[in-house]
DNA sequence: GTTAGCACTCATTTAATTTGAGTGCTAATA
DNA sequence: TATTAGCACTCAAATTAAATGAGTGCTAAC
């Protein structure tokens, strides 16, 4: 059977006045909502039609229709096509500069909340980062050093290091140099085996120094440690009776709780993203129900969005809600953010 | 009228049976409960007067009777009293201790939520510190200068500055000189806008770099700031019935999603144990319904608990429940907590 | 191809009834 | 005087029954 335009309408309309109601619709409902003239009768059969072909379901024998994770997909991947739809009810957004990283994305999160009324994430974006920049051991006090190691991406990482009482400021001049004529530039690759001996050796009697030097370089190198992941609004979906019963609610409110859980989602965006292309849609991704890559979500609709934010650092922000919810606008919030911290950075 | 040793069996009865079941507790069934042999008319009677003291509220007229937020108390109060009860179905509660302090605290936040079934929290431990320990700047590459801070307790702050390209070795070392004949070993007070004036005084052309040293020197001596805190199992309020409406589930999820609520419950909290004094109780503290400062607690109990780590570093940890929570149980997880914490620094 | 008409379905709402745990009071009992 | 048995009464909660109404599929007429 062919989706003609006829029924194409009449998908819209039901997918439309359900993301508004939230209740089933039936036949009689749509002849007065659709603006082509057609009987209860005929739309009844159109709907049949449409039902057998997988956009819609009837919940039970004499209720009106609702639309099926596919029929969400057409909706969605339609509205997706023509572009600048107009918005309602969207306060400004404006990202104020904050001081740290941490939070201006707390900031962030809680305007996508705020203004969405559905649950936001963001997450730190993921630095491409492998080359050591910088390394210095300094002395504290008596018993300590400390070894101060910045990354690409100007990532910093501090490691005190506590040393048995005789070490002359001689020696550690000695050891600074060390450390950075052999390992300075180097990526994570290159810093080998062999390479880590070769210096353990030099350093004679302070090679256990250097162990714990070279274990936090290699922390500050390898990235997934600290992905942090920031939420808001998770008490959103308390709005939304669909998802407000305890055994949905506690799944979706643990999840936001272990945030961690978020981390196929947000490797899964990145990565659709880098190599996607459609850089029509900005790198915005709809995932409806089962489509998700988190179990809990199923009876969700989860919209990412990657940003980006200065040189090559890139992160992933998400909204959660209800499957009928508002993507036109949840996708304008999305878009604007993006513009924001894209701009915000680059001065 | 006195609360006699049978009014108070009665009343130990009733809240014993109602913080197992959940529900009213009639009089047939303490009749049959209780060790001494009573009808149910005579308990009938002595729950009359427990209600008219305070102790006991009846739902509705023909229903048992369910403890009062002062029954709460005085249960509690009295259980907190004999010590060392047998406290069942509780895991051996083990902390590994971790690299990372977060890591750590998130452990122990998760123990105590899937130990109790209740939802639990711990703040990071809030660190006297008020004394510039160490500073350093350090070049790290041609636009950019590092400024490494150490303050007691060995908190590190870093600090990217920005430099417009001219400033060698030279005078980097100069400023570093200025800044630690100026600054070392000072605490806040001590840094005042005289001092602060005359050092960018001396800094010549380069006081934009000292006043952003400045800042972050500020940042790092501040406590408030890098109170962290880190909860585990919000959604065990699904537990319980009486939690687990929207309106009161939301309200609660909504605290544990901004986190900072709980801050006066903190301050409060290591406050109190500050003054208490009162050793044996290892500042364990119980706010029932009200009692709690925070307004989204009213309907459940919070136990709180402080911890020491190491020197001087004080923190608070606690778990949240109905109000019908078994305290023995959880008084004891906080208790082996704050042992094990105790003595994981204490090498 | 479209629509009016009709019998049928079934979740939801409303009302009526039943059940049962619990109470307070009074009078008898120990 | 303290305790208890007995009884009428209350009321939330469960059960049942009936009514409502939005919606359907099918058929025959337009």
């Amino acid at each position: 059977m062919e989706l003609n335009e006829r029924k194409t309408k009449i998908l819209e309309a039901i997918i439309r006045n359900y993301l508004e109601s939230g209740d089933p619709v039936g036949s009689r409902t749509l002849s007065k909502y659709l603006d082509i003239k057609l009987s209860p009768a005929t739309i009844r059969n159109e709907m049949s039609d449409l039902e057998e072909m997988g956009y819609i379901i009837q919940p039970h024998t004499s209720s009106g229709r609702i639309p099926s994770d596919k029929g969400y997909r057409f909706y969605v991947d339609s509205m997706m096509a023509d572009r600048e739809k107009e918005v309602s009810d969207m306060h400004e957004m404006v990202v104020e500069k904050a001081g740290e990283l941490s939070e201006l994305l707390k900031q962030v999160a809680k305007l996508l909340a705020d203004n969405t009324n559905y649950a936001a994430l963001i997450s730190s974006p993921q630095i491409h980062r492998n080359k050591l920049k910088f390394l210095q051991l300094s002395r504290v006090d008596e018993g300590n050093i400390l070894a101060v190691i910045v990354v690409e991406g100007n990532i910093i990482k501090n490691k005190m290091i506590s040393v048995n009482g005789e070490m002359d400021d001689d020696t550690l001049l000695k050891l600074n140099l060390l450390l950075n004529t052999h390992l300075n530039g180097l990526s994570l690759e290159e810093i080998n085996l062999g390479l880590i001996t070769l210096i353990k050796e030099r350093a004679g009697i302070h090679s256990d120094v250097i162990a714990e030097v070279i274990d936090a370089v290699a922390d500050a190198v390898r990235a997934d440690e600290d992905l942090e992941i920031y939420t808001s609004g998770a008490n959103n979906i308390f709005k939304y009776p669909e998802l407000a019963d305890n055994q949905k609610a506690s799944e979706i409110i643990s999840t936001f709780e272990e945030k961690n859980q978020f981390g196929h989602l947000i490797s899964e965006s990145l990565e659709k993203e880098r190599e996607g292309g459609d850089s029509e849609k900005k790198g915005i991704q709809v995932y409806i129900g089962n489509e998700s890559p988190i179990e809990s979500m199923k009876d969700c609709s989860v919209v990412t969005a990657t940003y980006e934010l200065g040189d090559n650092m890139k992160g992933m922000m998400s909204i959660i809600g209800p499957k009928r919810m508002d993507y036109e606008k949840v996708a304008h919030a999305l878009k604007t953010l993006q513009e924001q911290l894209d701009t915000l950075y680059k001065k």
